[in-house]
DNA sequence: TCTGTCAAGATCGTATGCACTATTGCCGGG
DNA sequence: CCCGGCAATAGTGCATACGATCTTGACAGA
């Protein structure tokens, strides 16, 4: 009952025109090849894109609702720029649902699963040395194999979301190889799930993912909401 | 540091009219009065509203990305229709997020919010016993004024959108007078919260919410995947 | 020099039209 | 009577056009 896989090709429809834009968007913002807080004006997504606005407009509409860009109303869009703050409610999120992911998933994997789930272990490690933006991407994916185990569609549409969120705060304020999501911590998780511990794996996969955040936002980098920097400058001018 | 409500009236902008359509949308759906499956033509949407399809395409989507409406490609969007599965996953979310929500307050709600949340809880008392509709509608603002007080966007934007699945599958699948949420059990967990017992605080209301899944969903009624149900009668007819 | 006004440009909000896809009912052949 | 193909229809996918709104830079007045 848990060892269904999420995706069994369904039906691979062709793609529609707004889809690929969406897809490519999301993964240039993923990758930081375009920058949080850089404008992206439909017009200019079109023309890249060589389609209309239309499609340009519906993609960033889905980005939007997934978090991944900001859409100011008459003002356009922008690659999302969370602040640190709620990077750090991005991260409490995502733990909180890890939690009930690994509960649930606790004591319902079969061999198979488990043996896939440790070759993906092993991956982790062997790429964890390598590039950065990889890192990052593959760490997800642990997390996002397990979400398609459940069996819960929002659940795992709540995940992809969180991860990929994470992911641009870790790249925005975390220190440079902080990524990687220990492979060690993995391992134990995946133990208490085989053992049917269901409240030790809970309350490791959450320290876990408290564990990656504290990890990676160390070396966190003022965020810069203009408002808030100005207001500290105008509390420290001299008076009159 | 959680006392700030969640809406300063900000600028109050005079809406779009996408956004008019979609709120228009959204509160029929979950006033049952587009019933889980009805077809939502774009046309039929942009004439009732008077707006051209464009507009009823994009309150679509976004209702498709809250999960209230059913996208399929080049076929058209259809009122939700989640099994009675579909409905566990998303009150196991519910739970979850919930139990981080109140966690994380616990211990950090000052005198007057403390006061509105007792007022809170003793309206709903008062009005638990009339329409269906405003009982499910009033417990869940309880839930959502919580959720505002974390000063946690996504967390407030992912409990918003359970919360409106919530009453959507307990419509669909509760008893007649399900949807109360309990005014004792509301009751304990703020004064869990108030006394800063986070552990319990947190428990409780996982607990609570479970119990109003168990609760609505006694009664269920077998949902109808067309597909199952003709793979059954199938099987029941007479042999050759 | 500073400030308020205004016009030009950029960009979004919305409507409309055409092309394409999926569904449905019809019809002829078995 | 049943089945497979075909045409009509409904409805979406996408492009384009126009009006509305916001931003920006220039300019005149204090």
């Amino acid at each position: 009952m848990a060892a269904k896989t999420t995706s069994a090709t369904p039906a691979q429809r062709p793609l529609t025109r707004t889809e690929k834009v969406h897809r490519a968007l999301r993964l240039a913002i993923l990758e930081q090849r375009l920058t949080p807080g850089a404008r992206l004006p439909e017009d200019m997504i079109g023309e890249a894109f060589g389609s209309s606005r239309t499609i340009a407009r519906e993609a960033l509409g889905r980005l939007a609702a997934e978090g991944l860009v900001e859409l100011l109303p008459n003002r356009g869009a922008f690659v999302a720029n969370p602040t640190l703050e709620e990077g750090r409610g991005i991260f409490a999120v995502r733990a909180a649902l890890e939690r009930a992911m690994v509960r649930q998933l606790a004591g319902r994997i079969d061999a198979e699963v488990a043996r896939t789930l440790h070759e993906m272990i092993e991956e982790e490690g062997r790429l964890a040395a390598k590039s950065d933006a990889e890192a990052i991407r593959l760490a997800g994916e642990f997390h996002l194999y397990l979400a398609g185990l459940t069996g819960n569609p929002l659940l795992e549409r709540y995940l992809t979301e969180v991860v990929s969120r994470c992911s641009l705060v870790m790249a925005m304020y975390g220190r440079p190889h902080s990524a990687d999501c220990g492979a060690r911590e993995h391992r134990e998780i995946v133990e208490a799930m085989l053992a049917g511990d269901f409240a030790r794996a809970g309350d490791l996969m959450e320290h876990h993912v408290e564990e990656v955040a504290a990890r990676a936002q160390l070396g966190a980098r003022v965020d810069c909401d203009v408002r808030a920097v100005l207001a500290d400058f105008a509390a420290q001018m001299p008076k009159e």
